[in-house]
DNA sequence: ATCGTCGGACGGTCAATCGT
DNA sequence: CGATTGACCGTCCGACGATC
């Protein structure tokens, strides 16, 4: 293994094929590189010197979301967090400074489902492989509408629905919870987007690991080496460089009935857009949630004999008589625990007639009463009958979503941001609480 | 548990191209 | 000339071995 390669050659091939273009000419001149490792040139720069064959690293995303729950999001990058429980534990514990404090989740949400973007479900088994980030992002309005309300403060929400395709099935895990009558809450668990600073200092630089904006970075104090913390120095871009020809651009349009979906087959790729009758997709407080009612459940005798589930799926429905408590030694909170494994990685959608959705009983989850608290003492709210009641604390949210009120619930965490929990209650079912478990 | 190392995935930028 | 593309060049995730 020629170590001699230089890492900017490296990068770029990369690079090229990550955008999937053939390798460029090859720049002339040898040298660039500033990248302190991989450089096999270079300075007398304390990095390493030995190259070692790795056993490559599965390239998944191991983890999708760090689970720590305390961070308060913001809306703007840059802005440090005000979270200080949240800084706190961050700081304990570099292993994970992705703890991140963006707060755009929705925007994030959005830019994950490129219209475009297939993914052949059936082929991957295995749920952790997101589609590449498009650029998409929400547009100003969205996402000031979407922060309307700050998940911390418990304020009304008035978060409107917006219409936004479910991720195809096998895209990308979800996380279920129980809605009343059987429905389904469905989130996906999205992996936040890494948010790089433009400078990181040197020492962080080095050691590859996450700087931050404030100067003497976090880091540099944790070490107590602050005094060295300086900017690191960019380089300025090359010009002049030609490229090929670029690819075909396209003719503006993004409408067309995808011809790949195999009938039936509930691939819910970005041609279904949900609608207020069969689902939602909603934020609050900067999180999108995708929420599903159970209209319509009894026709599968619509000629096409269901295929059956995959094969290792629960036939009962996943019921846990006993809310299995995530051990979560600082805050009570009681979880649903829904194996992940035990639903259906490919829901068996259905279209139906209407164009509406459908899926079979089997898969519908038990509702379980569950207590939610956090910190500031809120939890349980009860009784739907119609009368919008709130919890203990007073708040409310009003969210149509389906045209069904909806009820506070509680406070909580998704995808590391609080979040404001809730349950879309049919006037006159029984109360029914869930939550949704961020992966581990 | 912590720390240093570091391969390489991922992100941000912006010059080169393209469409008009 | 504004919109897009996609390469350049950084950041830093996350795995690993070493040390305490
Ligand atoms: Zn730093
Ligand atoms: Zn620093």
């Amino acid at each position: 293994m020629p170590s001699t390669t230089s890492f900017q050659s490296q990068q770029q091939a990369v690079d090229s094929q990550r955008h999937r273009s053939p390798p460029p000419p090859q720049q002339s001149s040898a040298d660039q590189i500033p990248h302190p490792h991989h450089s096999a040139r270079q300075q007398a720069q304390h990095h390493h010197q030995q190259s070692y064959a790795t056993t490559s690293t599965p390239q998944q995303y191991a983890s999708y979301y760090a689970t720590h729950h305390h961070l308060v999001d913001h809306p703007t990058d840059g802005t440090p967090l005000h979270d200080p429980q949240a800084q706190q534990q961050s700081l304990r514990q570099e292993q994970h400074p992705l703890v991140d404090s963006e707060g755009l989740a929705a925007a994030e949400l959005l830019a994950a489902f490129p219209q475009s973007e297939a993914v052949d479900a059936a082929s991957s088994p295995d749920v952790s492989n997101l589609p590449q980030a498009a650029a998409a992002a929400l547009t100003a309005q969205e996402a000031a509408s979407a922060d309307a309300s700050h998940p911390m403060q418990h304020h009304p929400s008035t978060a409107q629905a917006i219409a936004l395709p479910f991720p195809p099935p096998g895209s990308v895990p979800i996380a279920y919870f129980a809605g009343p009558n059987g429905s389904i809450i469905a989130i996906p668990q999205l992996k936040a987007k890494r948010r790089q600073v433009k400078n990181a200092c040197t020492n962080c630089q080095k050691a590859c690991k996450k700087c931050d904006e404030v100067r003497p970075c976090t880091r540099c104090v944790k070490y107590g080496i602050d005094k060295e913390c300086i900017d690191s120095q960019r380089k300025e871009r090359k010009k002049g460089i030609k490229r090929g020809p670029y690819k075909k651009r396209e003719p503006k349009n993004l409408e067309e009935e995808d011809p790949t979906l195999p009938q039936g087959s509930g691939n819910l790729a970005a041609t279904h857009i949900l609608t207020p009758d069969n689902a939602a997709a909603f934020q609050l407080g900067g999180t999108v949630i995708y929420s599903y009612t159970p209209a319509m459940v009894q026709s599968n005798a619509s000629g096409s004999a269901t295929s059956s589930p995959s094969p290792n799926l629960p036939q009962s429905p996943t019921h846990h008589p006993q809310a299995s408590s995530s051990s979560s030694p600082s805050s009570a909170q009681h979880h649903i625990q829904i194996q992940p494994a035990m639903l259906p990685t490919q829901m068996q959608f259905q279209k139906g007639p209407d164009g509406s959705l459908q899926y079979p009983p089997q898969y519908y989850i038990a509702t379980q009463p569950v207590v939610a608290s956090s910190g500031s003492g809120m939890e349980e709210n009860a009784n739907g009958e119609g009368s919008s009641s709130a919890g203990p604390s007073g708040q409310q949210v009003q969210i149509q979503p389906h045209g069904f009120p909806l009820q506070y619930f509680s406070q909580m965490a998704y995808a590391g941001f609080p979040t404001t929990g809730y349950v879309v209650q049919q006037p006159g079912a029984g109360s029914s609480k869930g939550s949704w478990v961020p992966r581990d």
